[in-house]
DNA sequence: CGCTCCTAACC
DNA sequence: AGGTTAGGAGCGA
């Protein structure tokens, strides 16, 4: 080895588990003999020894190997007993596959070195310290952050599947430290997997700082009685010495005595013959054909390998007990039989769910048009046609579609891949040809489409979906409007909305209803580093997921379809839910504009003022700390100086949030002034102009995704970015609404519904004066005032209006004492005299509360003004602040409800409203009371009325309010200025 | 990596 | 005090 050679040393044992848990783990080769971590395990070092022949790549090593841990006790026990104690086994399937790992790196021709008693890690750091002394860099192909310690000007680790190069600046920006205070750092925070016990309380960002504030881990550990914060100091004295057998156990051994000396790394070209000959043997197929072309070698002259290792350890039987024929055969139609009452219908459905069979062999894939066609014809029989998209990414808006899945009666579905790569995710590599070669034939996309758009638009078929408005976006992409549909999802909110049952995910709907677990998501795609694409998946397993969807979408449409009727519900669904979904999809498709540049701009702003308040508050604190961690914050505050007024949160940590920091504040404190400076910056930069930027597309707009079932109440969310929740309070925070803007030649308008929700509560509760305030468009918090405490409108002291105007708000929410006292700042008895005196004056109000509870006990549920449902099964427990948690939400759902219901209606009416009326104008955002449109120029003046009349009429026909809905709208270049 | 906790943005 | 979503810290597997 010399100056100007690269070793490269691979950390085999990491590579092992990570082949093994990135795969699909039932691999086997024909004769039962589990390989799917050695399939793994060639696929990465067939690719790392191809980047390696890829001189452009700077990196060419001269000298590689492939390092092991040998067993699994090393000279750390002797110091420690209990290191790596809470190891458990590996996996059954993965035992038989070392001594295949390591026969395979033979195959290679690459060095496979392993020492008794020591691990990998030291083996490593003892060739990396030869390398590096002999003049030589090293490349380390591991993400083992224990090796990062190694790490220096010419050893970088190389995390291969992240395709990440970490240096030292690297490693100093993922841990705060550089590569020679790792060691310390690892020694402070220990390590769960390997047990290294560490010192308690402290992770990584708070031993980056103590080492930054006393350099080294024996300084700190002398020097730990000047700690400040009370409950540190003491772990640290209790813990020094856990701390100092910590450092001895993640420090690696340089020293190792090497069987294989340095010097005989020295790289050479595979043995073309030897590796293909394994690879066959391994029935690595795809693999095989990818060496042998790039080493020149014709696999078919190459004689399989004969591979001695321990005999096929096979699994369990995997062929399960076949379901008994004779219940199969009872699920006929029982619907015929009975008088045809809807209650009846909802019975006969749930009895016929609860004998539901899935059988998911019976699934067809199908490849070819012909097929599809044959199968998409059953649907025309039958009128009725589940369907669901699969797409690469999940969202609608951005994910191409793989494949679609179909079902035309329970037990009826099938399977159409359009976009299958292969399972090794490299589509590329391979032509049209070969790919179709390893995952078999697909319809090409473009002839799929022409085929599904007259079903899926055949106004005789009526699709049945889970979460349409995702499937109508992406077909709508493909120019495909799909209509009429059903959409399970919807009904199922419309039936069962309640603040304590989980949601209405096809998963829980399906075990909730038909009584059986789909295969899930990640099951079929694995989930964080593993997660593969489903486009990569297998197809015949993608089937099985795919086509239980759709069967599962279509069974519990038939379960709950007739409920709808039954239970009084089909208004609301299908005047509420149904057609929104269009609109939304539409909104989403559109997007909003927004200019980089401005948030670019204050992003700079904010971390430059971040910064200097940063440190002010180091400063003030006198010592570093991460003002964004609210226990190193409760314990300066209230631990080091002794703050006053420490609140206690759930958990018994010390509440720091704005209400406690500002009446420190207010007491002329000035630490934790700065701090809600600091947050108030942080939040608008790291949640909106740091990353709304991230969600922009090409043309730069914005696509959020709406979700219409996910309240108690009926209001929708927004997420993806969440666009319901732009800053508006603070001047700064208004500052990046200026940049959401309008394309040259149009205006936004923003349209708001004013006090609707008052409003809703005055028609609802009958509150003759509040109802006569509305009528005579007067302030109504003012008029709040002055009935309670009879002082006249005109010149109200603005304190008694807020006051006021805070009690307005309780009642929307349920009011009680402790919260009115809280938001007011006042005693609780204070708060309960106002709430007294409020009922007094407004005796309707406190009839309608007690009504609505007792509904809500009775019934379960309460309504809105059109009938849509919230369930709060819980009103009737017996924890009485759960209780009072659902008398309060009971109170307000039927109000903030009736709003969401009311703008639900105008968002449906408006695109038709405009379209007759020959105005273009495109809705965009919704935000609980507020509509936001992107306006040609010139239509501007014809469109603010049109919109305002859409939304104060959206109520009526169906109810009449006693009180007038009014709507603000304003036009401008952005958000800012148009709200 | 995934979960909980805490905080904060909106109506 | 009613209804949400998002991000960072810290912890445990």
């Amino acid at each position: 080895m010399k100056q100007g050679d690269h070793l490269f040393l691979v950390d085999g044992s990491a590579y092992i588990f990570r082949a093994y848990h990135a795969l699909p783990p039932l691999t086997r080769k024909s004769d039962g003999l589990p390989v799917g971590a050695v399939s793994g395990f060639c696929n990465m070092l067939w690719k790392l020894v191809e980047e390696s022949r890829d001189t452009s790549l700077g990196a060419v090593p001269t000298h590689f190997a492939v390092i092991f841990d040998h067993s699994s006790t090393t000279f750390r026990n002797e110091l420690y007993d209990q290191y790596k104690a809470n190891r458990t086994a590996p996996p059954e399937d993965l035992v038989p596959q070392f001594a295949l790992i390591r026969e395979a790196v033979r195959a290679f021709d690459l060095p496979c070195i392993e020492k008794q008693g020591y691990e990998a890690d030291d083996l490593i750091a003892t060739y990396t310290k030869e390398a590096v002394a002999a003049g030589g860099a090293v490349t380390i192909v591991s993400s083992d952050k224990d090796l990062m310690q190694l790490v220096g000007p010419n050893v970088i680790l190389y995390d291969q599947m992240k395709d990440k190069r970490l240096g030292p600046e690297e490693v100093k920006e993922k841990f705060g430290v550089y590569p020679d205070k790792m060691i310390d750092l690892q020694a402070l925070v220990g390590d769960t997997s390997d047990n290294v016990p560490g010192v308690p309380g402290i992770g990584p960002k708070t031993a980056a700082q103590l080492l930054e504030d006393y350099g080294d881990l024996e300084t700190l550990l002398e020097r730990a009685g000047e700690i400040k914060q009370a409950k540190r100091k003491q772990n640290l004295i209790d813990f020094a010495d856990q701390a100092r057998l910590s450092k001895r156990l993640v420090t690696l051994d340089e020293n190792t005595p090497l069987d294989t000396p340095l010097a005989d790394l020295f790289l050479h070209e595979p043995d073309g013959e030897k590796l293909i000959a394994f690879l066959k043997a391994m029935e690595f197929t795809t693999l095989t054909r990818r060496v042998a072309a790039a080493l020149d070698v014709s696999a078919s002259d190459v004689e399989t390998a004969a591979i001695a290792v321990d005999g096929p350890a096979r699994g369990p039987d995997l062929d399960a007990a076949e379901a008994d024929p004779a219940t199969a055969e009872s699920s006929g139609d029982g619907d015929a039989r009975l008088t045809l009452t809807p209650q009846n219908l909802v019975d006969a459905r749930r009895a016929e769910a609860a004998d539901a069979i899935f059988d998911r062999s019976a699934y067809l894939t199908l490849r070819d048009a012909a097929d599809l066609e044959a199968f998409l014809k059953e649907a025309e029989e039958t009128g009725i046609l589940a369907f669901d998209t699969e797409t690469d990414t999940l969202s609608a808006m951005n994910g191409n579609l793989v494949g679609v899945s179909f079902a035309t009666a329970p037990g009826r579905a099938a399977y159409v891949p359009l976009a299958h790569i292969a399972p090794s995710g490299e589509a590329d590599l391979l032509s049209e040809k070969s790919l179709e070669e390893e995952i078999g034939p697909q319809i090409p996309l473009e002839a799929a489409l022409k085929i599904l758009k007259p079903v899926l638009e055949d106004p005789a078929i009526l699709k049945v979906g889970q979460n349409t408005k995702y499937d109508y976006l992406v077909m709508l992409r493909h120019d495909i409007t799909v209509a009429p549909f059903d959409d399970t999802l919807l009904i199922s909110y419309a039936l069962d909305a309640s603040a304590s049952l989980a949601g209405h995910g096809m998963d829980e709907l399906s075990e909730r209803h038909l009584g059986h677990k789909p295969i899930s998501f990640k099951e079929l795609c694995g989930s964080g580093r593993n997660a593969r694409p489903i486009a990569a998946c297998e197809i015949a397993k993608v089937t099985e997921y795919a086509a239980e969807d759709a069967d599962v979408t279509l069974r519990l449409w038939r379960v709950l379809k007739p409920r709808l009727t039954a239970e009084g519900l089909a208004a609301v669904y299908e005047r509420l839910e149904r057609p929104l979904v269009p609109v939304l999809a539409r909104m989403e498709h559109h997007g909003i504009m927004v200019d980089r540049q401005i948030l670019s701009r204050l992003s700079g702003r904010f971390a430059q003022k971040q910064g200097a308040i940063e440190a002010e508050i180091a400063d003030l604190a006198g010592e570093e700390f991460n003002p964004g961690s609210p226990k190193q914050l409760g314990e300066i505050l209230f631990g080091k100086l002794g703050l006053p007024g420490g609140k206690k949160t759930k958990s018994g940590q010390w509440s720091t949030d704005v209400k406690v920091l500002e009446e420190l504040a207010a007491e002329g404190h000035e630490l934790p002034a700065k701090i809600v400076d600091w947050r108030q910056l942080t939040k608008l930069k790291g949640t909106y102009t740091d990353s709304l930027p991230n969600h922009m597309d090409a043309a730069g707009r914005i696509h959020t995704s709406y979700s219409m079932a996910s309240t108690t109440t009926g209001r929708l969310s927004s997420s993806e970015p969440n666009l319901q929740n732009i800053p508006v309070r603070t001047e700064e925070g208004r500052a990046i609404r200026t940049a959401f803007v309008a394309p040259k030649g149009t205006k936004l308008v923003s349209a708001d519904y004013s006090q609707i929700e008052l409003r809703i509560l005055a028609h609802i509760a009958d509150i003759a004066p509040l109802k006569q305030a509305f009528q005579d468009g007067l302030d109504i918090h003012a008029m709040t005032a002055s009935e309670m405490f009879g002082l006249p409108v005109k010149g109200m002291d603005p304190m008694v209006r807020r006051r006021a105007k805070a009690i307005n708000f309780g009642i929307i929410y349920g009011i009680s004492a402790f919260g009115l006292a809280n938001q007011l700042a006042i005693p609780r008895e204070e708060a309960g005299q106002y709430i007294k005196r409020y009922f007094e004056r407004f005796p309707g109000i406190r009839d309608y509360m007690d009504a609505t509870k007792a509904f809500a006990k009775e019934h379960g549920y309460v309504e809105t003004l059109f009938g849509r449902r919230a369930h709060y099964p819980d009103i009737r427990a017996s924890n009485p602040s759960l209780r009072a948690f659902n008398e309060r939400a009971a109170i307000n759902a039927p109000i903030q409800g009736t709003a969401a219901d009311i703008i639900r209606r105008a968002m449906i009416r408006m695109e038709e409203a405009l379209a007759e009326t020959g105005l273009s104008a495109k809705m965009l955002l919704q935000v609980h009371d507020e509509l936001v449109f992107e306006v040609p120029d010139e239509e501007v003046e014809a469109t603010l009325p049109l919109v305002q009349r859409v939304m104060s009429d959206a109520a009526r026909p169906r109810v009449i309010l006693s009180v007038p809905l009014e709507v603000e709208a304003k036009s401008a270049d952005n958000w800012e200025a148009a709200h």
